[in-house]
DNA sequence: CTGAAAGCGCTTACAG
DNA sequence: CTGAAAGCGCTTACAG
């Protein structure tokens, strides 16, 4: 038995094909018979559009394409449902993509908005390929429709939505301030990302503006939580250990306090430590995570909101950057620095 | 300027779009002349190929598609990329899809390899939906290429990868048991997964075995952290409190946890808790988590090789049962009852 | 090794 | 509101 196709749905409610397409795309335009008719024939024939067809004919995938630089990474999934829950609404597919950080692999990926198999894409990676940088600079081939978010990217060539890094950390790091520690350490994220650069700026500036330029010190980490251990380790050795530490991410600062209580130092009464993100572990570690909360789920609903908007508007490229605020959370891990015993 | 189609790279390359099709695809059935005009004709042109063209002549979409319950939790991100990890060896891409759970976005995911733009897919839901049990009943419509894998599925109608949850779970508790332990906990899972009933019944045959059933509680959870520390507020309220609690899964141990200390029950000297799968954070939670490991990545790829199986020769369809190892790994939660004070 | 030709299964102006 | 017809851009037997 073949797959039934949309001549056979056609023949079966009496009909062109033409009519039986327009019943399925466009059910209004079509008699109220005739809708019935071909809704008919579809259930009893089992009919399933050919997307290939589809697509072929109309120019439309149907489907947008996710590039998420690392699938592993908790921070992105509460993004990914927030765009879901907008394409959803408009009976849009998502599929999603992990490039684990490889950017070959996020050329490739991109292909498949350039082969029609997504109509857009949004951008997790914190950075453009490099295809699309060449496109950009005025080359050959026809615009993509793209969207970036969550890691700043330094051209703006397309729509972004983000937070106020730079900001942000700045408050971070103000509140420890205002706790009364002076000796604030960094620990931050992968070199090349923006988002790194981001929270070092708010950190640098910060201290300065506190004039605690003095008591500047950074560890370089990469956002796991072996890095913050690692980070811990360097921590431990110095003889004079800071107050307070404010990590560029939630997944170091676990893994820093999981360090500092193996070797008996006391979080927060020996140290303060601050996260950044608001993952879902935050809440729920020992002791539970001062952090800044990004609005992850807000920020995917937007991006999937302007993609919408580009899709059906595809002149109308306006590469305007979004920021949505965040919010400081503030738990157990951080204590005024009189407490310390 | 418009898009350019194979005809245009035949015609730049003075060959047949015939020629220039196989050029592209059967690179050893042309002549080396000519796959080097195609190949100048393609970069000349920036030629990319109209996948819907090539999936609605072809028959074959070159992706396939995995269906995760939910994004959010991380223990099937490893997984993911086991899948990965396999398919871009064979450059077939991999589409995401997350279901939340729900049957009814599950079926409309489906439709993607219905409609050809997967050409199979990988179940990670613990269940088949209702439109594959359907089929499966002999109905109409071609059978699906579908490998599950991860969460046991009752009907054996395709192939599945997995583990002995039964086996992995009675030797958790038999652990716990050598320890010393007599008064053990279950922490359940979500009540109709297959996951959650081959963990119960691991526990009550371990108990049941050591001559052990007159101390079997079981408390439902969801496999969620706050399932987890609901979990243990019930047991505080307990004057008969277990020694020790086997949780269905590492979320909810954790969860577990948290509650315990932060009403100043220690961990593992008042009571040892154990979890399951050995996610990211068992290893880096305070104290670090006695747990079963399941081989993620090695199931992922399994998943994907008898997926890539399938899709080669489609008639050959045995729905045969892979079993992994698991391992327990032992750390900081769990303790023998004599350290108990 | 190559070309001419048919056709995959839809959608969409166009005409009525 | 409906139908006839063209065509989207590929791939693949078939013949040479």
């Amino acid at each position: 038995m073949k797959k039934p196709t949309l001549n056979d749905v056609a023949r079966i409610a009496g009909v062109s094909n033409a009519t039986a397409s327009r019943a399925i795309s466009k059910p209004g335009s079509v008699s109220p018979k005739t809708r019935d008719a071909v809704e008919k024939a579809i259930q009893k024939s089992g009919y399933i559009k050919n997307q290939a067809a589809s697509t072929l004919k109309s120019k439309s995938a149907g489907a947008i394409l996710v590039l998420v630089p690392d699938i592993e990474n908790t921070f992105f999934s509460t993004l990914l449902s927030g765009i879901e829950k907008m394409a959803s609404r408009e009976k849009i597919s998502v599929l999603i993509a992990s490039s684990n950080d490889d950017e070959r692999t996020e050329n490739e990926y991109l292909q498949y908005v350039r082969s029609g198999r997504a109509d857009g894409a949004i951008l997790l990676t914190g950075r453009l390929p490099q295809s699309l940088r060449d496109k950009a600079a005025g080359s050959n081939g026809p615009a993509l429709n793209i969207v970036t978010a969550s890691g700043t990217i330094a051209k703006r060539l397309y729509p972004h939505i983000g937070i106020d890094d730079v900001g942000a950390a700045k408050r971070g790091v103000e509140y420890l301030q205002a706790l009364g520690h002076k000796d604030i350490a960094h620990v931050s994220g992968p070199e090349l990302s923006s988002v790194t650069l981001g929270r070092l700026d708010g950190y640098h500036l910060a201290m300065k503006e506190a004039g605690l330029v003095e008591f500047q010190r950074v560890f370089s980490g990469d956002f796991t939580i072996e890095s913050g251990e690692r980070a811990a380790g360097n921590l431990l050795n110095m003889s004079d250990r800071p107050t307070a530490v404010f990590c560029a991410n939630d997944e170091m600062a676990i893994g820093m306090i999981s360090a500092l209580r193996r070797n008996h130092v006391r979080v927060p009464q020996d140290i303060s430590i601050m996260g950044f993100d608001d993952i879902h572990f935050a809440e729920h570690s020992i002791p539970s995570l001062t952090t800044i909360r990004q609005p992850r789920l807000h920020m995917g609903e937007q991006a999937m909101i302007t993609l919408l908007a580009m899709l059906n508007n595809p002149s109308n490229v306006e590469p305007e950057v979004t920021l949505l605020d965040t919010e400081l959370v503030i738990r157990k891990s951080t204590s005024s620095i009189r407490h310390s015993d």
